[in-house]
DNA sequence: CGAGTATTTGAACAACGTCAATCCTGGTGG
DNA sequence: CCACCAGGATTGACGTTGTTCAAATACTCG
């Protein structure tokens, strides 16, 4: 990517206020400019694979990204979602224990690991942010465990749903409740987040559809016609 | 607890040298010394409440802790397990989103939360290491999603003797092999920790005991006979 | 020794996974 | 613009795993 591109790297960004870097000001956003780089992913391709050695990390502008282990023979179970403002990577690491993929087209702005530590050091308020924002990563990934390992299928779905339904800046269809709003994820990638199979996820949709609590447009869209039927009320 | 008991509380201190305050130097050291406190708990108490006001955070000096949240009807898990020297307590957070309870009998060194945040303020090189420690925590609780949603409860008892074996410092009990040590938990309270019930967590065991791949010893002692067995091979 | 709790064991059941077939849909090329 | 194609989604039948409920047994600590 062209040094032109860079320039402008910060000043033009998407995050620019919900990143990591607006605790920054103009002086110390010189120093990350240099570093930064714009990166574009399509659907599908890995930006961090599990067991490579960690040398990027940065801020997600745009998109949704998976992040994703797997046992040795092959059970693969989804660890984290990222949306644009996450931070991506694993600063003091010396390989990454997760991939990183993107579920739709994805636009990163990434740095050197090593020299993204170095900023830490200078920067004592930004590594402050981080290390709130990694303490409400290990939140959610813990009440995820809670929901992975106890609720039932039908409660998994659900919540999901109702999740993306409020992450989705919902275009509300009607004045009164309605909600619609596109998947950006498959079946199959649901049921790798949900700890469940394809199917499951499928007849858990079907049985929210039959008991309208959701609409279904296509293989994406949902409408959330009644969110105490889709907690199961 | 008397002051005179605080007078020595850093240098007589059981995880001087692992815990976050080992980063300390004897001057930063006298500043924690006026802070922290001991405190003993027994078995099944809690220190914090889940959805209590975030005010304490610290250091486990001795003993087992976990950590746990529920369902709003009661259904539980078990988050993490918390050891000698790991950092206890969620700063930067007006809420506890878990409860931390002991498994045994422990002893603590505790502070008040909004002092160790200036703690972290004033002393860049702690902030780092919570950091890091932070990360790693993260690692783990993402490593044990996959542990909760794909692995059989086969797999889920037998890696978990072995964690518990390894972290035993298991007093061999012959030249090759075979790893005698007590569990820190009930059979209830692995359940919970695996996502599973105490029943399943029972049978495993018994299926293990029938495979000679394990001994048991009345209800907490275990000896591992063979590793290989106890993984499933 | 004995009470209370934890553990083990059994039998029946439910939830979810597996395998397989079919349907839909969104993109492509004629 | 429409037919076609490939991958995703749905549906059905069936098997498996782990849960539930219930009872018996074994520990542990006074």
């Amino acid at each position: 990517m062209a040094d032109f591109d860079n320039a402008r790297i910060c000043s033009d960004c998407a995050v620019r206020d919900r990143a990591l870097c607006g605790s920054l000001d103009d002086s110390e956003l010189r120093a990350l400019n240099t570093l930064g780089r714009r990166r574009r992913l399509s659907r599908g391709d890995t930006l961090i694979w599990a067991g490579d050695e960690s040398l990027i990390c940065g801020n997600l502008l745009s998109g949704v990204m998976k992040l994703s282990v797997s046992t040795v023979d092959g059970r693969e179970q989804t660890v984290g979602l990222l949306y644009p403002a996450d931070f991506v990577g694993r600063p003091y690491a010396e390989q990454a224990d997760f991939s990183v993929t993107a579920l739709g087209d994805v636009e990163l702005c990434i740095f050197p690991r090593k020299a993204f530590e170095q900023v830490l050091q200078d920067h004592a308020r930004m590594e402050r942010l981080l290390l709130q924002r990694t303490f409400a990563a290990l939140d959610e990934a813990r009440a995820r465990m809670l929901a992975l390992a106890r609720l039932s299928a039908a409660e998994k779905v659900g919540g999901f749903l109702l999740d993306m339904a409020d992450r989705s800046g919902g275009c509300r269809a009607t004045a009164f409740g309605p909600v619609t709003f596109d998947l950006p994820l498959t079946r199959g990638e649901m049921a790798e987040a949900l700890g469940l199979t394809t199917e499951t996820v499928s007849r858990q949709l079907t049985r929210l559809k039959a008991k309208k609590a959701i609409a279904l447009h296509g293989a994406r869209g949902i409408t959330i016609r009644d969110r105490d039927l889709v907690t199961g009320g």
